[in-house]
DNA sequence: ATGCATGCAAACTCTTTGCAAACGC
DNA sequence: GCGTTTGCAAAGAGTTTGCATGCAT
């Protein structure tokens, strides 16, 4: 949990040092983001905040996920199967698990990828500004519930 | 090069075995994904193609290329900052570079990730059906272009 | 007080779909 | 010849933009 806070700080800090101002969506969108474990879309985060801000728009989540991104607070880990982008508020490289059936998207902790991160630079001759290390399948739930409609079927 | 005529040669087996028919159009569109060394667009592959075939369109190559995804022969790597689906016709996982000036995406040889995708086969519990692991940054050619830019302003 | 941020709606872009004509098998 | 595939155009979906109002600094 120590984490997720420090997550938070480092995106408004940043935010405020590159001049942006501070509003109340502004902050709520990091929170939501920095506190989630799942990691949302846009329109989750319009959803879960439309309750506190009710006149919170898409737009303005849109527009403050871009900053976040662009100041490499925040790292955009492209679609998941549905067509939307994922964005995740763990900007250190690590492995996303995609589910292909219902399109959840979760951390797998326990693998390093810092040598693996070591390696790329060294050989790449990037600038290396961020990664995406994504596997998809089917987690371990859709699996239960294909093999169940496979035996309904029998 | 073998390589390449191999995943081809896949490409058409594996439409051909699951009842689709092999239309010239198919035959140029797996061709032209087989062959080449970045991971283009649809619509790269659409320019690309309308020079032989002037008729193409472009919802035939999206057709074509979602039913080669679905029949894993083919496997869609997300944007490239450009906001459209590059396609890699390596299905094998490997890594793949991106650079977020000009777009351009390709591979990264000499970095073996059969270890990485044994680990996390063995703690994720999915049933593991591809991966995309992409590194961000920029490329030597466009590292140079911003120090250029950099030492003119000076 | 100043000028950046919000929020609405409209615009934009990539992708998908519907359907008549064409073609692979 | 039958049924799939093509290609056009139009629809769809996610994201971005323009602009008047509101608010952080």
């Amino acid at each position: 949990m120590i984490r997720r806070s420090e997550r938070l700080r480092a995106m408004l800090e940043g935010l405020r040092a590159s001049g942006l101002r501070l509003t109340p969506q502004r902050v709520a969108i990091c929170e939501a983001l920095a506190m989630s474990r799942n990691h949302p879309t846009a329109y989750d985060l319009y959803r879960r905040l439309r309750r506190r801000f009710p006149t919170m728009s898409l737009a303005t989540v849109y527009k403050t996920l871009d900053a976040l991104v662009r100041l490499g607070l925040v790292s955009a880990l492209g679609d998941a199967g549905d067509g939307m982008v994922h964005y995740d508020g763990d900007t250190e490289p690590h492995i996303n698990l995609v589910c292909l059936s219902c399109h959840r998207v979760q951390d797998l902790e326990g693998v390093d990828v810092r040598a693996l991160h070591q390696r790329v630079a060294a050989r790449s001759g990037y600038a290396l500004q961020g990664a995406r290390l994504v596997y998809y399948g089917l987690c371990p739930d859709c699996q239960r519930k294909v093999e169940a409609s496979i035996a309904e079927e029998a």
